[in-house]
DNA sequence: GATTAGCACTCTCAATGGCAGAGTGCTAAT
DNA sequence: ATTAGCACTCTGCCATTGAGAGTGCTAATC
């Protein structure tokens, strides 16, 4: 079997691919000869796309139109084919805005930094900054709103906030509250979820039975907020989807939107992400989930603080230009990473 | 001129309508004559329809399809043909049940109030939670991250936190930033926006060249935080766009989702709501904004504190069903209301 | 032996025309 | 005022056609 690829069938690969991804439309021989360099005819060209259908690279829609590179077609391309790239330094100046400002709201931050990444790169993009689990607690505030209601707010020592809203069967005066609130910070503060005993703080300094109520659920605010996992993704861009993926059908769009909407979706997603080091390209079929099989997903993950990571990516369509995604969405972690990262003492 | 609405007219406006909204498709006037109840045969319904095209009640697609009611139609509608209604209870449940956990996660509670009211109704549902403008500082915590950099925490006294990163040009050392931090909530603790002065706190107790480098820092966050308002709207079912819309055109829809991810855009929108107190139907070109004129926007505000309110809506496709949708939106606004007011004490 | 020109073949796409169906407006009768 | 009937109009669907694009194969060429 003499079906190896050599040089010759690279470059055509790479020119179909190059042409599919500006265009769009499926190449010809005639194109291929005219934009690959290579001083062929068109037959000769022919030729090769021919092996190169049978070697699973390259498909025909029909008969007799030009060639469309297949999913294994952008795997070579994407392991062989494109070195490493850098952003363009219009791309790069518009990121490093981003993160310019000295002093910046977090959650603004990755929300813009969604909004950003999918407009440089035409797909939509995702942000993830997730949690770590078992924390400690480095401040709670009991907020009165109202005679049966409070927000309980925890702040844990990774700095990340919690703000719960809780329900009093019996009605509380605001001095309780107060007194509550500054029992409990002094009381929970520094420890951590399994070292918090609710039924030992109950017993605390002589509070009535409104007070023993409140301390109680304010607890279990506590309690319920440090044990689950409360995870946001930042999407931006999903327009995108609909803009390059009509091709793709209508129906298919509307269920990938609609994945995109249930977060526990991207979250499998982008938790992958967090297991390998390095950026990760999943190509139609590649993916596990059934939404993506028709496009492409491009993320990686960024470090959060020492010992954690959060994770980014895109959709796309397979036909994206992935030179120019892996190099944004590289450059995006980065930033992002060099911004929220606190360096070793 | 003789061309008032009766009553004959308003049941066959109505049944048009309705059919319109089940069906999708242009009424003809045999369907009409067959489902209205009035016992006249389908010529009377053809005079009657032609006249309230010329109302502008009406309009045929091409000469020969049925009829489509206009926008000016859907306002009579909903003005005038349809009575209160509640959401069914199998509705009412399923928005009740979001609510009946005792204690909660705001910004995960309105998420999901979205998400909810989007798959009820079949529309991109949006879910607004303003911040009062000048609120009061109740605790502010500085976290080291690093040794360039902090995270600065405030919580106010209405139970909004913020979390800004913030980089320092000298290192600092835990011991400083642990001080600074305490300094700093005993200091700003209880004060407004403007009672909060730089300069003088900078001279605060005996701290380094980098400890009041991060004293100002930290307030500049602080003041940063307080007079930007951090607003958010929570957006669910976009997808929902796409399913219901695609008659009105693929590029349009394009620009409606591109419009969504801007939240700028939504403000706007949402923000109108909270000054009448009433729930608001804006039908097709009585939309303001160019992007939503080939649809209506279902919306009312709802109530989170004493003097502040929130606001909730859908938008969908202009033959959207109005009661469903409009008794479905109030529930949820009476609920999330309910559920974030403090009641007076 | 690799390459190429030439040609027949296949398939899409856009335009065309015909036909059934749905719905109307108008007129004349009730 | 209402209705039955009829001619008319317009869409949607189907089949047909012809141009165009691109292929695979064969035979000639370097």
């Amino acid at each position: 079997m003499e079906t190896d690829m050599d040089s010759r069938k690279e470059q055509i690969l790479q020119t179909v691919i190059h042409s599919y991804i500006f265009t769009g439309k499926p190449v010809g021989s005639h194109t291929v000869a005219d934009s690959c360099g290579l001083r062929v005819s068109a037959a000769t060209i022919r030729n090769e796309m021919a092996t190169l259908e049978k070697l699973g690279l390259l498909t025909q829609p029909h008969t007799s139109a030009g060639r469309v590179p297949t999913d294994i077609a952008y795997r070579y391309y994407v392991d062989m084919l494109i070195g490493r790239t850098r952003p363009s330094p219009k791309d790069a100046e518009a990121i490093e805005r981003l993160f310019e400002a000295r002093t910046r709201e977090i959650e603004g931050l990755l929300h813009e930094a969604s909004l950003l990444l999918s407009t440089l790169t035409h797909t939509a993009a995702l942000v993830f900054a997730p949690v770590t689990q078992a924390d400690m607690v480095r401040h709670l505030d009991v907020v009165m709103l109202g005679e049966h209601r409070v927000m309980v707010i925890v702040i844990t020592s990774r700095g990340q906030v919690g703000r719960m809203l809780a329900d009093l069967g019996e009605p509380v005066s605001a001095n309780t509250v107060e007194r509550a609130s500054r029992y409990l910070d002094e009381s929970i503060s520094g420890k951590a979820l399994e070292n918090i005993d609710s039924d030992s703080l109950v017993e605390g300094p002589g509070f009535g039975p409104a007070g023993r109520e409140l301390v109680r659920i304010a607890v279990e605010a506590v309690r319920g907020y440090l044990s689950s996992i409360e995870e946001r993704v930042f999407i931006g861009g999903t327009a995108n989807i609909v803009k390059e993926m009509e091709h793709a059908g209508a129906e298919w769009v509307q269920t990938l939107l609609e994945a995109m909407d249930k977060q526990y979706f991207l979250l499998d997603l982008l938790k992958d992400l967090m297991c390998e080091k390095h950026l990760t390209v999943r190509i139609g079929e590649e993916n596990r989930l059934r939404e993506l099989q028709k496009c492409a997903f491009v993320g990686t993950s960024y470090p959060i603080s020492p010992g954690l990571l959060g994770s980014l990516g895109v959709v796309g369509p397979t036909c994206m230009d992935y030179a120019r995604t892996i190099s944004m969405v590289e450059f995006m972690a980065e930033n992002l990473g060099r911004r929220l990262l606190s360096p070793p003492d």
